[in-house]
DNA sequence: TTTTATCGGTTCATATGTTGAACCATTGGT
DNA sequence: ACCAATGGTTCAACATATGAACCGATAAAA
């Protein structure tokens, strides 16, 4: 990795639960050396996208990732338009709702949305998704580029002793969401969680990115899952009409079959 | 400048007003070698940071950056951005420096500073400010958006003497604000004191909230003001910079003027 | 008080990763 | 058919990143 990409790692290990970050540790969780992370870090800083917290010494993420998020969204305006659908989404089936959109080979995390209803919640921490052990991820696999499945070969991490961990079960695995319509990942990321997604398309008619329901697993009925399916179909058409694109005619048959 | 210094800086080349940058345009702009540009891109593209606009073969902000502002603005509040600057604000001047944030059509107090320069100082202990008696209030009407005007309209409590209470007289004011690009107060909310204020924007690139500063009204003399607005200019860039936003260059250029 | 173990930060010889002129492949206009 | 753009790639030369060892400070433990 070029000595560019990482210093832009860094940046991964800041999020809500962990957002102040000191030297030493930051080595420990990127495994590199302090000198190197103290240079890399300065290079942030100068450009802005880490300060440092003068007490504590701590560094935190920087105001410039504001601008450049600003000038994203007014570019390509997705987060947006994923708020009120996930909002809804969130209210109809109660649990925690969550869009990712697909950048090169990763999936990305947009924006989520916790119900109120329960007490017991899926929070969402998490900056990218894994391919093979996320509904979102399946979905990434089922309708996107082809050359995805490329980028997780040979790179099956194990989260749960549910994860997928073979070539063989993924290629299943992503033939059955194609043949739903529905990413479907039963405890297989984290042992507590449950998820199903849908894919979103945009503009040019391609696989954009993915809603998806993450529902505490021992809520999981097979009535639930059918009322997020529901709800998923819809969330779907809302989110790639706001994307300015389409669900495929095809996919759209195979959502209204299994109704 | 070191590597992952001269990549950063390829992403301040995106703004609105260009938001999608081919790898020749963008070598011109960044004055770089086109293989070198093309593997800061890479590196870029991986961690998310742009992506490629398939049909153009364009650049653009990726996903990556909203995570970031996400977690950025979650985990940084305002209010703490501000202290450092009030704090300065108040060494610089020695009278007491506030911050404020508009939210919806009220101007509510963020923070403050006392200058420990004088014996007498001003203490603000208010919630909410009054739109027509406050120069952050005047900011607000001057420089936030257009249906605060209705907040006030007949609406003009009168607090001492020198209260605006007339329709008319606040309309001149907020002329006199806009064209200055200073708030200003002598005496209007509380006999014994003078307040300066200027706008601070956000990463919506819309006005947020001021930064002021309160002083003694028999300290203020023209000397005061003089020197108060200068580090209030100052205050104002490096508050809009803490908030993601920056300061319009039209009313930048009105300052510029005024000194 | 001394010892130990952190912390953030710096130095400098080593060698690794970066650099850019020259290159190719496509595209679109003349 | 030609020219001038575009995006992208190669490889020898060399600039720059690297990391073990270091410093000073702080804080808890002996």
């Amino acid at each position: 990795m070029s000595s560019a990409g990482k210093t832009l790692q860094l940046l991964s290990y800041f999020s809500t639960s962990k957002p102040e970050i000191g030297l030493s540790e930051l080595c420990r969780l990127a495994k590199r050396d302090k000198a190197t992370t103290h240079r890399h870090l300065q290079a942030l800083e100068e450009a802005g996208f880490v300060e440092q917290n003068l007490e504590t010494r701590q560094y935190r993420l920087g105001p410039a990732v504001l601008q450049l998020a600003q000038t994203r969204e007014i570019t390509v305006p997705r987060k947006a338009s994923a708020q009120s659908v996930l909002k809804i989404l969130a209210d109809a089936t109660g649990e925690t709702t969550h869009a990712s959109v697909l950048s090169g080979s990763t999936v990305f995390s947009l924006a989520s949305c916790e119900s109120t209803k329960h007490s017991t919640r899926v929070i969402i921490d998490l900056n990218q998704f894994p391919l093979h052990a996320t509904a979102s991820g399946l979905c990434a696999l089922a309708f996107g580029p082809k050359n995805l499945t490329d980028a997780v070969a040979g790179n099956l991490e194990t989260f749960t002793e549910h994860t997928i961990t073979t070539q063989d079960a993924l290629t299943r695995a992503i033939q059955t969401t194609r043949e739903t319509g529905f990413g479907r990942t039963i405890r297989s990321f984290e042992e507590e969680v449950s998820s199903l997604a849908v894919p979103v398309f945009d503009s040019t008619g391609n696989f954009a990115g993915s809603a998806s329901v993450a529902c505490v697993a021992t809520r999981f009925t097979s009535e639930l899952e059918e009322k997020c399916q529901k709800h998923l179909i819809d969330a779907s058409h809302a989110l790639s009409k706001g994307w300015g694109g389409v669900v495929p005619d095809q996919l759209a048959a195979i959502w209204a079959q299994s109704l």
